[in-house]
DNA sequence: AAGGTTACCTGCCCGC
DNA sequence: TGCGGGCAGGTAACCT
């Protein structure tokens, strides 16, 4: 499901509903999710301090200076309803509160994980030491991009969704970036003028905070902590219109696939350089 | 070291 | 209507 934008949603939504929550209980359905669930014991009779996000992971800070870390893979959601609100399906996880909400992780796919760090240790957890920079920080520059990329001969696509250089952007945002920037994304990535990398940069950053300011995107099962589909799907101009006409020069729009995944461009306006 | 492939899992959509 | 194949927002373990 989610790319920045939307674990950014969600966790807009969750901060007013569990900050200061103080945890009784967790269950499971009993199902794995991609790696076995933590152990919540430690975290029980803590108070949740704050909520935020590093790449795609969601972090629930607690009182006694662990974290929970949490990804939600393809198909996560989080939602906060009244305890006695009825299970529903392909949820799999229920952290209890005294005030007698919970949070419920949904998850079709199951393709999400959890775990637990000492918060102190974070940058040194294996899901984080060999991440690359956060795109909405001043270290994602142009100079950082071209340098990182002086070796890469993927595709510029392949290589700006690679969480080792730059976090949070997936593909459906790469795409839009490429087209945003004219860049075709099959070009190699350490072949790009110093002009197309500040571009890319640039278009990179505005199309996430444009998304996040949006709410996210609404594709097939995202939905906010609130239950409520985000809006950036609107704004798409190329994920996903194979064969419609660009909305800058009505050539149609190509779908092609690198990397596994589906790309979207226009050969017109993205030309090889 | 970088790059390609495969796997994880369920649901949906399309073509036959 | 039913069935099989392909595809879906992500990540990382393998191999070469």
């Amino acid at each position: 499901m989610p790319e920045l934008p939307e674990v950014e949603t969600v966790i807009a939504g969750l901060k007013p509903q569990i900050t200061g929550a103080k945890l009784v209980s967790v269950s499971n359905s009993g199902k794995n999710l991609r790696y076995p669930l933590p152990n919540f014991s430690i975290l029980l009779q803590q108070h949740i301090q704050s909520v935020e996000r590093r790449a795609k992971y969601l972090l629930f800070h607690f009182e006694n200076g662990q974290t929970l870390i949490w990804h939600l893979g393809m198909t996560g959601q989080f939602h906060v309803l009244a305890q006695h609100q009825a299970k529903t399906k392909h949820e799999h996880v229920t952290l209890a509160f005294t005030d007698g909400n919970t949070l419920r992780y949904r998850d079709t796919r199951r393709f999400g994980y959890a775990g637990l760090c000492r918060t102190n240790d974070l940058d040194q957890h294996p899901w984080f030491a060999k991440l690359g920079v956060e795109p909405l920080l001043d270290d994602f520059s142009d100079d950082y991009l071209q340098n990182i990329l002086k070796t890469r001969k993927t595709s510029i696509k392949q290589a700006i969704m690679d969480n080792h250089v730059v976090v949070g952007v997936g593909n459906i945002y790469a795409s839009e970036s490429l087209f945003r920037a004219g860049i075709n994304p099959t070009q190699v990535a350490n072949s790009l003028k110093p002009k197309q990398y500040a571009l890319l940069v640039q278009h990179i950053k505005t199309v996430l905070a444009e998304a996040i300011e949006a709410g996210g995107s609404t594709i097939s099962d995202f939905v906010k902590a609130d239950g409520k589909p985000g809006y950036f799907a609107h704004s798409f101009q190329v994920y996903g219109r194979d064969k419609q006409p660009c909305l800058v020069c009505k050539k149609p729009i190509e779908k092609i696939v690198l990397g596994g995944r589906a790309s979207f461009f226009c050969p017109h306006c993205q030309p090889f350089k």
